[in-house]
DNA sequence: GTTATCCGTGTGTATATGCACGTATGATGA
DNA sequence: TCATCATACGTGCATATACACACGGATAAC
C-alpha cells in the first residue's frame, strides 16, 4: 500500500513559516524545471506579464505584477544586462518605458513550455480540486494585507 | 450584506506565484504586527527554535528548522549583533555552538505575545476550518521538493 | 505665473534565500 | 601512519524583497 503521509512534513505551529516554507519549497522547484530556459520563475513571471502589457511604465508593470516598484526596478536589471528587455525614456520624461525584445520574446516561448510541465506537475500532485481551494485561499491571504 | 469577494485578489495562473504573493502578504502581515519587539517573524522564528533546543550547533538547527545552512548562518549575524544570541566553539571544533542570551530570551517573550494576536488575526480571517485545509495543503507542498 | 503638491524613478540600506567553492577537522580504512 | 572520505562551517556570488529618502518633472491651486 502507497505510504501517503510520507508527502508531509510536519507543520509548523506558526502559519507565518508554513506559507514560507512552502513557498521556498515551491519556487525551488519551478526553478529547477526552468533551468534550462536560463529564467527564474520570478524572472519568467516578470517577462509574461511584460509580453501582455507592453510598451509600459515600470510603476504601472510593478502595479499589475502586485510587486514592490523598487523591487521590480531591480529584478529588471538582469534582464536587461541579459538583452531580455530595453528601458527607454517614456513619453512623461519622468516614466521610462519598459518593454521586450526579441531575445526576451524567444526566451519567454522558450521557458514557458518548461512552465507547462512545473503547472501539470503540481496539479497532478495536489489533485484538481485541492488545486482549486489552495488558489483560493492563497487569494485571500495575499488580501491579508490592503 | 457583508460583501465578501473584496477580501480576494485575483489569483495568478501561476500557482507558484500565487504562493510567492501570498507569502510576501503574510510575511509582511507578520512583520508589522511584530515591529515593536524589533524582530521579523524570520528572526522569532529562529530564536523560537533555538529556545527548545539550545545548546545547539549550527547545521542541525538548520535542519530543524529546515531551512538552508548558509542562509541560518546569515541570518544569526543580526541576533548576534544586538546581543540575542551567542556562537561560540562546539566540543567537536569543526562545530559553532548556538545558545541563547537572557537579553534574546526576553526578547522572543515579549515578540511572543504580539505573535499570538497575528496567530489569532489568521484564524479569525481564514476561519478554523479554512485554516486546517491551508496547512494541509502547504505541508504537503512543501515535500514537493525532498 | 508662481507656489505647492503629487507622481515616477533611482539608490542606500537591510533582510532573506541558496548554490558553489574552499577550508579545517574528525573518522575510517589500508 | 597516512590517505581517503565525510562533516561542519564560512564566504563569494546572485537573486529577491521592500522601506526610506532624494531628485526632477508634471500638475494643480491661487
Amino acid at each position: 500500500m502507497e505510504n501517503n503521509h510520507k508527502h508531509f512534513k510536519t507543520p509548523s505551529p506558526c502559519n507565518c513559516l508554513n506559507i514560507r516554507r512552502a513557498s521556498r519549497a515551491v519556487t525551488h522547484f519551478y526553478d529547477k524545471i526552468l533551468q534550462p530556459s536560463g529564467l527564474t520563475i520570478s524572472q519568467l513571471s516578470l517577462l509574461k506579464h511584460l509580453k501582455q502589457v507592453e510598451p509600459i511604465t515600470i510603476s504601472e508593470l510593478a502595479n499589475i505584477m502586485r510587486i514592490d516598484r523598487t523591487t521590480l526596478n531591480r529584478n529588471m536589471k538582469s534582464l536587461v544586462d541579459h538583452g531580455l528587455i530595453t528601458i527607454t525614456p517614456g513619453q512623461d520624461p519622468r516614466t521610462r518605458q519598459v518593454m521586450m525584445t526579441s531575445k526576451g520574446t524567444a526566451t519567454v516561448n522558450n521557458a514557458s513550455q518548461l512552465w507547462d510541465k512545473a503547472q501539470a506537475s503540481v496539479k497532478d500532485y495536489l489533485g484538481e480540486t485541492d488545486l482549486a481551494i489552495l488558489v483560493k485561499l492563497l487569494s485571500k491571504l495575499e488580501a491579508l494585507v490592503p
